[in-house]
DNA sequence: CTGAAAGCGCTTACAG
DNA sequence: CTGAAAGCGCTTACAG
């Protein structure tokens, strides 16, 4: 039953040298130079035996695994996240890096998690207390800030991509000649760093191109908030109304939609929408969604090797420029 | 920087006892009888100096950590799968476990992966090589199949509550009495479990109810697919039209909704269409979806405790009676 | 170029 | 009731 652990030891035996030299091979330490002839005999037979070794060992004399704990945020996953997630793994794997991901309730602290796991690097996700980020950190793990709540964006660059998502949003629409926008914004918390950031990017992009600032209504995802929301911005004369809404979110922009179908009116003749995030109910939506598509690549390569340069205490790479693109349907 | 980790023999000095009466105190070893007093001085100590045992080390002793390691399929976690992780994490949490999630490729080995945690347990949420299963069980690692892919089904409740999905969705179009249904099933493999037990518990329903079969047809979440499927059931006698539609999922019913607005068509008066999952999006459609709620507590309670038996090697638990939920609005 | 040995921080039989 | 000690499987200075 407790089936028996294949040991470096073992492998030695069987490539009979000792058990040290395993390590040095498999390690590829190269300051103690191994002949090519012992190397292939120790990786023959480590193959052969299918030994693996043993992570709570080599933590245990490391002082660290090589997990990557991704840290996730108390609240269900977009379907944006989720790719990031899942591409950021991918990506992990290949460096031999062991990527696990765990959501964190709030207020839950991640002391316990990450002493018991060690991870060499974390990338938090989620808003932690200041004091926990630096326990960590003083403890030799790598923190990575998905979300650098309480500094400048400009390096960040998940966050950076947020703004540029709304100079999109605002430049698309203004090519189809609206002059009067609106922003959907959502009120929840957790949504609140990408939301402000989406809403400065198109107010700059506003401000580039002559317009005025969006007119920013509020509310949570529920028909009745986007039913309000929609009056609020209808119920004004007909020369000051907006003709086009960027929504927060694809979420939000079927929110907008359905309240609009409520009031008879239609995008994107009476209204123009465009969502963000590309989801794939985006070309069901009544009219299919116009929207603006992450390209997940650049920035999930760019953070492995943010990631593996902290892990090996070398400089960060410099921020790459990342392209979300528009994704056009016909809501607007 | 390399921070100093609080170690057991810290606590010990501390609380002027053995270090291995921390251990005896920290672990509630009851063999030995420690006085109270005793006791507290050693809980004291630990709380002082923030002591958190290394997970390494103890994982090196035991031959295994405290995680358990929740395997993902390569396909992107719908709303109702997402819900239902995070509602186990949130169980595991508490029983002083290390839920931990990790998404795997297809066809990539999962044995680097759980070799190198040595969880104390593993959920299957994908299929995997049977070789595979039967290491991770041989070492003394726990499995539980999320998804018996090869073996009846009647134990697992993950896959007994989608027959009962299906069958609840019968169930409400009946009521309002409709006797002839179509299923919207998809094609994609992974999708396939989950989509056959659906239609299983329909035709199920069917029959008990008198009713003839669903007509099923397959397609991808495509527009093109959709339509088309739609057509088949559309181009056939008038009096051998269906007037309902079980959709798999809520997705489908969107997809499936759009391809009837482009025909024309209007649920629920020409074809009532009936979602599962309940997505936060079921509001927004055109008409509001009606659907099935998944009600996840039951299940995922047990899951843990059937883990948590598992793990002890204890008998597991009697599996629960499940009631997912109708929510009904107004497209069925 | 290779091996013997220390030590990472625990748990647990065993001896006092 | 409590402590000294072995040992889990590694990595890595150090000695040969």
């Amino acid at each position: 039953m407790a089936g028996k652990r294949v040991t470096a030891t073992q492998v030695a035996k069987a490539a009979q040298v000792s058990q040290a030299t395993v390590s040095y091979v498999l390690n590829n330490k190269s300051h103690t130079r191994i002949p090519e002839e012992t190397r292939q005999r120790v990786l023959e037979a480590a193959r052969e035996l299918n030994y693996t070794p043993s992570a709570a060992a080599r933590a245990l004399r490391l002082g660290r695994s090589n997990i990557v704990l991704i840290v996730l945020p108390d609240w269900p996953l977009g379907y944006a996240m989720s790719g990031f997630v899942d591409g950021l793994t991918d990506q992990l794997e290949q460096m031999d890096l062991q990527p696990v991901t765990r959501r964190l309730k709030q207020g839950v602290p991640v002391e316990e998690l990450w002493k018991a796991i060690m991870p060499a690097a974390v990338l938090l996700l989620d808003r932690v207390a200041q004091g926990e980020r630096q326990a960590m950190e003083r403890s030799g793990v790598f923190v990575a800030h998905g979300l650098l709540w309480d500094a400048e964006h400009t390096d960040n660059p998940l966050l950076a991509r947020g703004t540029l998502v709304g100079s999109l949003q605002v430049e698309h629409l203004a090519a189809r000649g609206h002059r009067r926008l609106g922003y959907l914004a959502p009120v929840a918390e957790h949504d609140q760093v990408f939301s402000r950031l989406r809403i400065e990017g198109a107010e700059a992009a506003c401000l580039d191109l002559g317009l005025d600032r969006p007119v920013v209504q509020h509310t949570d995802l529920t028909a009745a908030g986007v039913a309000a929301a929609l009056l609020r911005w209808w119920d004004v004369p007909t020369a000051q109304r907006i003709t086009a809404v960027c929504a927060y979110s694809d979420d939000y922009a079927f929110a907008l939609l359905s309240a609009m179908r409520g009031q008879g009116l239609a995008a994107p003749v009476d209204i123009a929408v465009i969502g963000a995030d590309d989801i794939p109910l985006g070309p069901f939506a009544d009219p299919p969604l116009t929207t603006i598509d992450h390209e997940q690549d650049v920035l999930v390569t760019h953070l492995a090797r943010v990631l593996q340069a902290g892990i090996d205490g070398d400089e960060p790479p410099a921020t790459p420029p990342l392209h979300p693109g528009l994704v056009v349907r016909s809501s607007a």
